[in-house]
DNA sequence: CACTCTATTATTAGATA
DNA sequence: GTATCTAATAATAGAGT
């Protein structure tokens, strides 16, 4: 309890958008700061009808080792790292639905077995083209530099604003099926992780072929 | 320009949180405060240290397609939908880099050449079992369905602030690597997908089977 | 769609529990 | 890691370009 009269607040402090030292300031400011980007998030969504997600992840001590954050910890067990994180709305499960609608109602599973037999057949003509595959590694290796190069094209011509921009001009050219394929069975598949006490034999079903599924 | 003294402006009116039914002023807040969600997500990584992803998807007239935003189109071919939009920091592609040091350094289509081996395996094990597919299926679905009860369980123990923090507790229980996992496979198919001009063919390469990277 | 303008509301730094 | 308190900064509604 404050007494009346007794000024207890210096108020909001003008501060500089840089890593702040004091480590107890900066876990205070991260909680607060991402409830506010949360809050932010679901008003954008609420006012606009617009969907959206976030994943936040935490800078944890041992450098390189990051895990994402959980607004009011579920449970932490000690013995790994943090808490996975994220945000939909109305929940990740909403969105991505909506976006499939098109798409039929196969199950990630059946999606797979699905897939499993076409893998097969590409597989197979690998079998005997094994000098081939190491021609197509390359070409991926070539076609990653080109990425990498369209990107630093992108720095100089719209290099204003916020440098993760960048990412957007590059992710800008890509049609929804695949992107949003790829989060449901992201999804999915986290979703089955956090169920795998409950049973035993895990489907081994393989993943589809991203990009095959665009023709 | 305004002319001196000439009041312009009402000033910041209060709003409810709820749809803005006016079409061009719900477009406009969409803009600013994407913006400003995207500001925040920045300056939270900048302050902290910790690592932000954010997408948004804007709603399209066609009920039930959807399509993600770009801040500053890049370009929107007329003849499809939206621009896929997504912010990482300092870029999606180090945020997933940073996440997964420690595996080795594999490329996507790497990993995807050896898991196309292993789904071999699974899927002539299964030529042999054709009946027992069925049964797995069904073990998927029932497996979902308990998932379903969960989370509404979720929704009534821990019910208060925002509805999305329900599949933060289902999310919560998850381990990263399947995670993240998936998360750089999204984006590499997303990238593939942006370049697919560049190249006619593309190795066809399978998915990994998600769940099965985690034993 | 994005930017400008300004009055006003919303968020939050710092201290503390 | 979260919650509260206050004063001060930051974000933005509405209107116009």
């Amino acid at each position: 309890m404050v007494k009346p009269g007794k000024k207890t607040s210096r108020g909001r402090q003008k501060i500089e958008i840089r890593r702040i030292e004091k480590k107890e300031s900066r876990q205070v400011t991260q909680c607060k700061r991402k409830g506010g980007l949360l809050k932010k998030a679901s008003e954008l969504h609420l006012l606009c009808g617009a969907h959206v997600a976030v994943i936040v992840f935490k800078r944890t001590e041992p450098e390189g080792k990051e895990v994402a954050v959980a607004p009011r910890g579920k449970r932490d067990d000690g013995g790994g790292g943090g808490i996975a994180f994220a945000m939909g709305t109305p929940s990740v499960d909403h969105v991505l639905r909506l976006l499939h609608a098109d798409e039929g109602r196969l199950t990630a599973l059946q999606q797979d077995v699905g897939a499993v037999a076409a893998e097969r057949a590409v597989t197979e003509a690998r079998a005997r083209e094994t000098e081939q595959t190491r021609a197509l590694v390359e070409a991926e290796k070539a076609r990653n530099d080109a990425i990498g190069e369209k990107v630093l094209q992108a720095v100089e011509v719209s290099g204003r604003r916020f440098w993760w921009e960048v990412d957007v001009g590059v992710l800008g050219e890509a049609e929804l099926p695949v992107f949003t394929s790829q989060l449901q069975r992201l999804r999915d598949s986290v979703q089955l992780q956090a169920n795998r006490s409950q049973t035993s034999a895990t489907p081994g079903g393989g993943g589809a072929a991203p990009w095959q599924q665009l023709g």
